[in-house]
DNA sequence: TATGCATGAAAAATCGGTTTATCAAACATA
DNA sequence: TATGTTTGATAAACCGATTTTTCATGCATA
C-alpha cells in the first residue's frame, strides 16, 4: 500500500491553482498580490489535504535550512543540557531549529558530527567542547568556515584558532567560591583541578590563587591536585588531597564533589565541619541532593548568548572574532 | 564574498565528465560499468575539491533521508541520555544518523517536534516519553503512522494506541528491590511512588505489592506515598512517608532516593541503619555519588532494541504492534 | 561489408518546492 | 477605438542530487 504524499501539486490540484500560486500563498511575501477567492481556495484546500511542506525540498529551493547544528560532548550532564535549553529557546524565538549531535568528547565523532551538519546544510553551528574535543576545533574549523559555515565555540575560550567561543567566567567563579570559604574561615583550602590544558582549568587556578593572594595565603603547591572530569578515575587524587587534611576544598565539577563528599564520609568526617566542600557547575540534580555550595555558571544564558554570537556571525561572515565570558553566581547549600 | 559551493557539476567539470556520470561513480552501485580511467578521475576530482555531497538534495532524489528522528523528554536524565546513547549506535551501525528533538515532557513541544521532524522526512521515529507525555502519542501518532512515517514508543508500554512500544520490566524490577529490602530483613518496606497513571508506575506497584505477598505481608496503604518525578514537589510526600516510620524505602526514581537520603539526613537518622533506601534507574552521576542502591533499567539495552524495532517496523509496516519489555537488575551499594 | 551486441558515458526526467519572467484579462486613459 | 496600466495567475527555470533511457562507439560475428 503505498501512500500517496501531499505534495504542492495535490494542493494545487485541489484548489484549482497552479503549484506556483500555491506557494506564493502559503509563503505570503509581501509585494505579490493573490486575490482573496484564490487565497482562500489555496488555504482550503492545504487545511484539508493537511499539506505539510516537505522541508527538504524547500531547503534545496531556496538555500537556507533554518536549521542550527549543535554538538554537545555528554548528554547527561545538565551544564551542556541546559546550555542546549538556552541554545533552542534563543532558536525558536528567530524561527530556527536545533539539530542536535553528539560527540562523546571523542575527537573523532564530534569530526564526523561536523561533517554530517555541513553535508545537511545547516546555517550554523554551536558547537560545545570538552576535555577530549577542547582543541579539536582546530582540526575542522578552518575548512569550515572556508566554506561559509559561522561557528561558535562553547566552554573553551582559548582553541587555537580564530573563531567566536563564549564561556563562563572562570576565573571570577573560582575566585568567588575561594573568597566564600576564607570568609568562613578556612585557610587550608585545597583545588581539586580538571580538565588539564584548558582555558577553563587555567582560569580557575587563577582565581584561586588570586583569592589566596589577597588573602595574604602563601601557596601550598600540595593542595592542588590534578585529575580527570571521570570520577571513575578521580578517588586517587582525593585521597592524594584529603592526606593533606584540607580545611577546604573547591572542586571543580559537582561530580568531583560528589566523590570527594564520599571519600570524607567513608573517613568519618563530617561536613561542613571538618570539611567544606564546594563544587562547580551547579548540577540542576546533583548539587541540590548533596547540599552542596555550587558555582553558579548560568549555563542557559551561555546558550542563549552563543546563539546571539551565531546570528551575528552569519549577518558578517568577516568580522573579528569575538571572545564573551559570562559572570558566574555562587550558590550557598550546607557543604560549605 | 560570495563562496562558491562545490556541487557534482563543479567535480564533473574538473573530470571532464557529465554530472550523471560522477553520481554513478561515487554512489558505485552493482551493475554499473565505469571505466577505470574515469572512475580515476572522478574521484581525483572529488579529493582535490573536497568534494561532500548535499545530502539535501540528495534525500530529495531518492525519498529517504537515512535520519531517524529521535524525542527526548529531558535532556539531563541520565536515562534518556543512555537511551540516546543506545540508539545511536545502533543507528550508526546501519548507515542512519539520529536527529534530537527535545521535547522537554511538555505535549505541545512534542507535537510541534514531531511535526518538524515529519516535515524534516525523517524515516523513522522514536519517541521518548515521561509523565508529561505519556499519553499524548494519541494525539498524533494516527496521523503520522497514516502518512507511512514508522513509530516506536520508549517507555509506556500502554500509550493507549496500536504502536510498538518498548520498556524496561518495571514488575520485575520493583519485584527484585523489595525482594532485597526483605532478604535484609526489613518488614515495613515503603514505596514512594511516582509518574501516576503511567504504566510503570502500575508495574512497579504490582512489583512491589507481589514481593510482599509473597513474604507474606499485609500491604499497609500508609506504606504508599504517590508523588511527581519533580523534586521540588516531593518533599511533602517523602516526609509523609518517613513519618509512619519504615524500615526501608523503595524510591522510584534516584532523585526521588536522593530527596529521601536528604531527609533522613536532616531527621539525624542513619543510612541504612535505622532506613535502608533503594533508589530506581541507577543513574550514572547520582548513584554511585550517593553510594545507592538502585535498579539498572539496561537502558543502552532499551535504545538498542528501540532501533531494532525501529527498523522491523519500517521493514513491515503492517505488522502488529509489539511490545516489548527488557529486564532489570539490582545494583547494590551501602545505601540498603 | 553489413549487422548485432557490448560497453561506457551523456542526456533527460525526476524529487518538491521557490522565484522570476511572462502573459492574458480587465480596466483606465487619450 | 486604440493604447497603456494594473492585476492576478501561470509557465518555466532552478536548487543539487539520482536514475532511467538514449546514444555513440568499438568489437565480434555472419
Amino acid at each position: 500500500m503505498a501512500i500517496e504524499r501531499v505534495t504542492i501539486r495535490s494542493v494545487a490540484e485541489r484548489a484549482g491553482v497552479s503549484p506556483a500560486t500555491v506557494s506564493l500563498v502559503l509563503n505570503q511575501r509581501p509585494g505579490v498580490r493573490i486575490s482573496d477567492a484564490t487565497r482562500e481556495r489555496v488555504m482550503r484546500a492545504a487545511g484539508e489535504l493537511d499539506y505539510a511542506p516537505n522541508r527538504i525540498a524547500r531547503s534545496l529551493a531556496h538555500g537556507r535550512t533554518h536549521l542550527i547544528g549543535v554538538i554537545v560532548p555528554d548528554l547527561s550532564n545538565a551544564f551542556y543540557a541546559d546550555i542546549v535549553d538556552g541554545i533552542e529557546a534563543a532558536a525558536a524565538e528567530r524561527q530556527l531549529h536545533v539539530l542536535l549531535a553528539h560527540s562523546r568528547d571523542d575527537a573523532a565523532t564530534e569530526q564526523s558530527q561536523v561533517r554530517l551538519l555541513m553535508e545537511q546544510q545547516v546555517d550554523g553551528l554551536v558547537c560545545m567542547v570538552a576535555d577530549g574535543t577542547a582543541a579539536h576545533c582546530r582540526e575542522w574549523l578552518p575548512a569550515a568556515t572556508a566554506q561559509g559555515l559561522a561557528c561558535v565555540i562553547v566552554d573553551e575560550l582559548d582553541p587555537g584558532v580564530a573563531v567566536d567561543c563564549i564561556a563562563s567566567d572562570d576565573e571570577l567563579g573560582a575566585r568567588l567560591a575561594t573568597e566564600h570559604l576564607l570568609a568562613r574561615g578556612h585557610r587550608r583550602i585545597a583545588l581539586l583541578a580538571a580538565g588539564q590544558g584548558r582555558s577553563s582549568a587555567r582560569a580557575r587556578l587563577r582565581g584561586w590563587r588570586m583569592a589566596l593572594a589577597a588573602a595574604g595565603i602563601a601557596e601550598d603547591p600540595a593542595l592542588i591536585a590534578g585529575t580527570s572530569y571521570r570520577t571513575d578515575q578521580a578517588v586517587e587524587a582525593v585521597e592524594r588531597l584529603l592526606a593533606q587534611r584540607p580545611q577546604a576544598v573547591l572542586a571543580c565539577s559537582d561530580q568531583l564533589a560528589a566523590v570527594l563528599i564520599d571519600r570524607v564520609a567513608q573517613a568519618g568526617l563530617a561536613i561542613p565541619h571538618d570539611v567544606a566542600v564546594v563544587g562547580y557547575a551547579n548540577d540542576r540534580y546533583l548539587a541540590p541532593a548533596l547540599g552542596l555550595t555550587s558555582v553558579d555558571q548560568a549555563s542557559r544564558q551561555i546558550g542563549r548568548h552563543a546563539l546571539e554570537l551565531l546570528m551575528q556571525r552569519m549577518a558578517t561572515p568577516d568580522g573579528p572574532a569575538e571572545r564573551i565570558m559570562l559572570p558566574p553566581s555562587l550558590v550557598v547549600r550546607r557543604s560549605g
